[in-house]
DNA sequence: TTAATAAAAGATATAAAACTCTTTTATTTA
DNA sequence: TAAATAAAAGAGTTTTATATCTTTTATTAA
């Protein structure tokens, strides 16, 4: 469905919303640990959410990736959009360039209802809200 | 959504069903302009599908890929777990390699609700159910 | 039974995605 | 202001997906 680059990315960005609830800067290092993914790689992505505007960061001691208030009412719609791009939400399923009820590829109209749904559920996930699974231990990030 | 294989072996399957029907055999090269692929990886992509049983074909002059009657009633889904596996109906949204309710990632529940959609609507979509909007022009499978 | 046809198979090439390593820049604190 | 810290940036490698080219095998029809 996504790339693993977006799903790095969504991870994340679910793990450094719930680590800087308070306030804190969270590492590359404890990211990359909290969500088990390869250091550098994951950096690239932040970085590059971070100049797009999803995220926050600081360098130096103390530095790392934050949340302005803001940003933490993204929602994974978003993130997926800035990674992925929006074929997921707005491509032909067979890989046509070109598709819409005026000339439609064999299953345009079952997958429309596809990906209406998948875009309507991932606009309705703000990161903000996934936070609190992860406080209390009821949804998880790593298998460890 | 699909990798591009799979996307070329969903048209090229349709394809061939719609233009079998008449108990003619279709060319590869009729299929890769068909369909607008490339000639020898659509080849390929069949070769893989017709030794899973899902396609017939045979060689020589008069050759080609044709459907016997039971295979046209194989679903899209069918298509889809041969080529790209089931990751896209049973796996994890963020990747995780373990990801259940007993142990779910923080968009678990959201994303099974998707997956199950996904793969009810197509293991309900036949491949026989596809050929009468090619022949009748109400769908099409190239932007030429 | 030979020539033509068309898929099957094998090997190779190209491009994109995923991942790693090194150097630079900004920030803090002692 | 110097040393330490941590992200940013740049360059490179590895792996996987996509695509092409060549040879072989099965089938048909003359």
């Amino acid at each position: 469905m996504f790339s693993k680059t977006c799903e790095y990315a969504i991870r994340a960005m679910i793990f450094v919303a719930h680590k800087s609830k308070n306030g804190n800067r969270v590492g590359i290092k404890e990211i990359a640990k909290g969500i088990d993914s390869p250091e550098h790689f994951i950096a690239k992505i932040l970085q590059d959410l971070g100049k797009k505007g999803f995220i926050q960061s600081m360098k130096g001691p103390n530095g790392g990736f934050y949340f302005e208030s803001e940003s933490l009412n993204h929602s994974i719609a978003d993130v997926v959009t800035a990674i992925d791009g929006d074929k997921l939400f707005y491509g032909c399923g067979l890989g046509l360039k070109e598709c819409s009820a005026a000339k439609p590829c064999p299953i345009h109209y079952e997958f429309k209802e596809i990906r209406d749904n998948i875009k309507n559920m991932l606009d309705n996930a703000k990161l903000a809200q996934f936070t609190d699974g992860l406080t209390n231990h009821l949804t998880f990030l790593t298998r460890k």
